[in-house]
Order: structure tokens, then C-alpha cells, then sequence
DNA sequence: AACGTTGTTTATCGAGTGATAAATATAATT
DNA sequence: AATTATATTTATCACTCGATAAACAACGTT
């Protein structure tokens, strides 16, 4: 803890001294941002501005002059994560009637449980979420109307289902979407929040609970609107 | 903020005001503790000491009477919430043979979700999964142990279903078990963590889950094992 | 070389945070 | 009534929190 301020003449070790940047507008906003987004996944938005500081080798004071609160900068790792990096791919691919639906939502979940365990977004909207109320409600919204929505069709057309006669009927084939898309979500809640080891045989295990979903789901919509 | 003290002498109202009532010790650590699993369930376990305090009418360093430290508060929070509120019917229920597993299924589920959806009980649990890493992992060890494998055995005995051969057939029935009890469980964290409204036909979605469940589930264990 | 712009640091604030020691008030015991 | 035990409060601490204002230092422009 040796807070003696370094001497103002040129020493000898000038040369060998990493010299602090002083970097662009843009790419320091990028910088806290980025480790903001790495330390709240980690251990959640308490995560204090100075310890942001600390971990970038920058002073506290600084970040406000990218951010004017922490608020502030929540918000922007929350719209970073969450809405920037929505990947527009999956909607393509539920949609392509080029393969059979079980090999596009095998696909899906695949890549979606793949993008899960790899970054620490889970981390960041469960945390988001404890904290903050109803602000994860935006993206369940598009993952709703964008996903399981197509889901819910393609699924009838290729088991001849019936049309929903009412919102019940659809909530029905909601649910049910809901229950095979959690179930994957929470591979990543097992690994990020309980910290449980991953299943060895991931794409095995999807692959096996997308089989069971397309034997059960559709015998039980048929079923119930006979 | 008028901090004038009470004067000593007694007054006209000292029959109306409440009188502060010195409690036992057990009375004490009771109220602290109930309070204290309310706010951490609300808010997490950030919560400060000084508020579980105040929301008691009381002063904060008596709560260092009680437990050494705010970390000791915590731990006894999530020992009661997790395992002395353990319900031990469930594992009665799913292995009753005098009722067919389909509805052992079903009510030990409705059961199961009605007990998440009424308590606080999914935010702690969450909450202390993010901020104490492997905390969980006890519950889950319990959950896997007392209900998964019995769900396993069971499921086999039903539909005649070979016995698992190694390690990686049990896991395989394992995460098929997974997947139902996680898209349950997750409708708690819609309501909980997403701040989302709970399906109005609650038993009827759980109905639909086990009824597509046992429709699938067996026919891609037996055909994996074929 | 002087100037103006702007990225960055220094110094500091008031409001919380968990925690401790000592004083006080109430209950039980003799 | 005096004494002992203990539940509770008062006072206080060192530390961390988010945030602000002013000084400083590197850079581009002329």
C-alpha cells in the first residue's frame, strides 16, 4: 500500500513503465462496458462502480463520464445482452420448411443451450430480473411472439392440429412450447446459478427431449380438442 | 425527525401506547428469522441488517444477539426455507403404488407447484444460488436422490421399460425427469423472477405436461434401449 | 509554440453498511 | 426489597457505496 506518488521527472524505467492509454470516447465506453457486462454476470448488478474502476486500472470518477449514474449503466448491459444480441438466425430456421421440424427445433435448442452455457447471460437476467421488476418482461415478450409462436404453428401443420378454437387453446400450445423451451433454459440455470456440472451428451440429451416432445405434445393438443 | 425522547415521568397515554414487550429468546429469534426470510425473499439477500431491524421495530445491533453475523442470518435462512420445510409426503406420494403413477405424477406436481407459486421460496433460492456459489447443491443432491430416482424406478416398473444398463442410461432417464420437474418449477420463476402473470388454468397445464410426458417419455427410452 | 478541447485523476462528500462495547431497562430469583 | 440474569438500547466505529467539483494532463489545431 505504498501510495507514494510517482516522481514527476523522467526516471529510468520510463521505457519499461506501461504508459496508461489514453484512449478514444468510444473505446472507453466499450471497455466498461464489456467488464460491466463480465463482473454483473458474475456477481450480479451489486457489483460496486468502484470495483468496475479497479478491474479496468481506471478511477471510479471516471465512469461517470461515460454513464451519468449506475442506473444508467444497468440499463445499457441489460439492452446490450439482451436485445442487441437477440440472434434473428433462430426465427429463420424454425420458420424454414425446407427440413423437418424436428431437425429445426433440434437445431434450435441446440445452438440456444450452446449460446447459454457459454456466456454468462443467464446470470445477468435472473439477476436482472430479482432486482429489477418486470424488466425481463420485454424479451420474454419477443421470445413469445418470435419463437414459440412459430413453434406453435409449424407444429400444427406438421401434425395436422387443429386451429386453436379460442385463447384458451392457444395458451394451451403456449404452455406446453413453454415446458420443452424452459426445460433447456434451465441446463443453464443448473449450470450458471446452481453450479452443477453441464450433462456430457448435451445434443444427445436435447435431441431426446425434443423426440419425447413431438410424441407427446401432439397426441395431447389432438387429444383434448377431439 | 424529531428525536426528543420520551420523558420518563409517565403520561396520560401510557396506558393507550403500545408498550414495547420484552420477548423470549426463542420468541425474538423467531420473529427476526421470519422477517428476515420475507425481506431476503423480496429483495434478496442485500438487505441490511438495519432494515430487518426497523421492518421489526427494533434496534439493529439486537440482531447481533441472535446471530454472530449477518453471514450466520443468512445460513439459517436457507437451512429453514430449504431443508426443514421439505415436505416428506412427496416421496410418499410417488412411490404409493395404490394409485397409478400418472396421477402420483400429477398431484405431486400440482402439489409441488402450488407450494412454489404461494411462498417467496423460489426468489431465496435463486438469490442464494447467485450470490453463494454451490449453496444449492445440497437441495438438488436431495431432489435427485428422494424424487427424481423414485420417478425413475417407477416410470420403469409402469411401462416396462429396461432397466438402465450404466451410468449414462441413468441419465439419460434422469434428465427426461429433469425436464419435466424444471418446465414446473419454472412456471415460479415466470411468476417470481419474470414478474409474469400465472397460467389461470394451473392444473389443467400441469395435467397436459405429465399426460405428453408419459406419452413420450417411454417410447424414446425404450427405443433408445432397443 | 500557444491554445483549446477533452480524457482522466485527485479530493471529497453524505448516506448507508456490518459490527462492537458499554449502558440501561425489564424480568426472574433469592 | 435486594440481587442476579438477560433482553434491549445508545453510542460509535471503520468501511463501502454512488456521486460531484475541480484540477490536471494528453492530444489536435492553428
Amino acid at each position: 500500500m505504498n501510495m507514494k506518488p510517482a516522481a514527476p521527472q523522467d526516471t529510468a524505467d520510463t521505457k519499461t513503465r506501461v504508459k496508461p492509454p489514453r484512449l478514444t470516447r468510444e473505446e472507453r465506453e466499450q471497455q466498461i462496458l464489456q467488464k460491466a457486462i463480465q463482473l454483473f454476470a458474475e456477481r450480479g448488478f451489486s457489483v460496486s462502480t468502484h470495483e468496475i474502476a479497479r478491474a479496468l486500472g481506471i478511477t471510479q470518477p471516471l465512469l461517470y463520464n461515460y454513464f451519468p449514474t449506475k442506473e444508467a449503466l444497468v440499463d445499457r448491459v441489460y439492452d446490450e445482452v439482451f436485445i442487441r444480441r437477440w440472434d434473428p438466425l433462430w426465427e429463420d430456421w424454425l420458420a424454414d420448411r425446407t427440413h423437418p421440424l424436428e431437425h429445426r427445433l433440434k437445431r434450435y435448442l441446440k445452438d440456444y443451450a450452446r449460446f447459454i452455457l457459454k456466456s454468462d447471460w443467464i446470470r445477468i437476467f435472473i439477476s436482472a430480473g430479482l432486482s429489477r421488476e418486470g424488466i425481463n418482461q420485454r424479451y420474454i415478450a419477443r421470445l413469445r411472439e418470435r419463437h414459440f409462436m412459430v413453434i406453435a404453428r409449424e407444429l400444427r401443420r406438421e401434425y395436422d392440429i387443429p386451429e386453436p378454437r379460442n385463447d384458451e387453446e392457444l395458451e394451451d400450445e403456449i404452455e406446453l412450447i413453454w415446458s420443452m423451451h424452459s426445460s433447456v433454459f434451465y441446463i443453464g440455470m443448473r449450470k450458471w446459478v446452481y453450479g452443477l456440472p453441464t450433462p456430457e451428451k448435451l445434443e444427445h440429451v436435447i435431441d431426446m427431449r425434443v423426440d419425447a416432445f413431438l410424441v407427446g405434445v401432439p397426441d395431447v393438443l389432438k387429444r383434448s380438442r377431439a
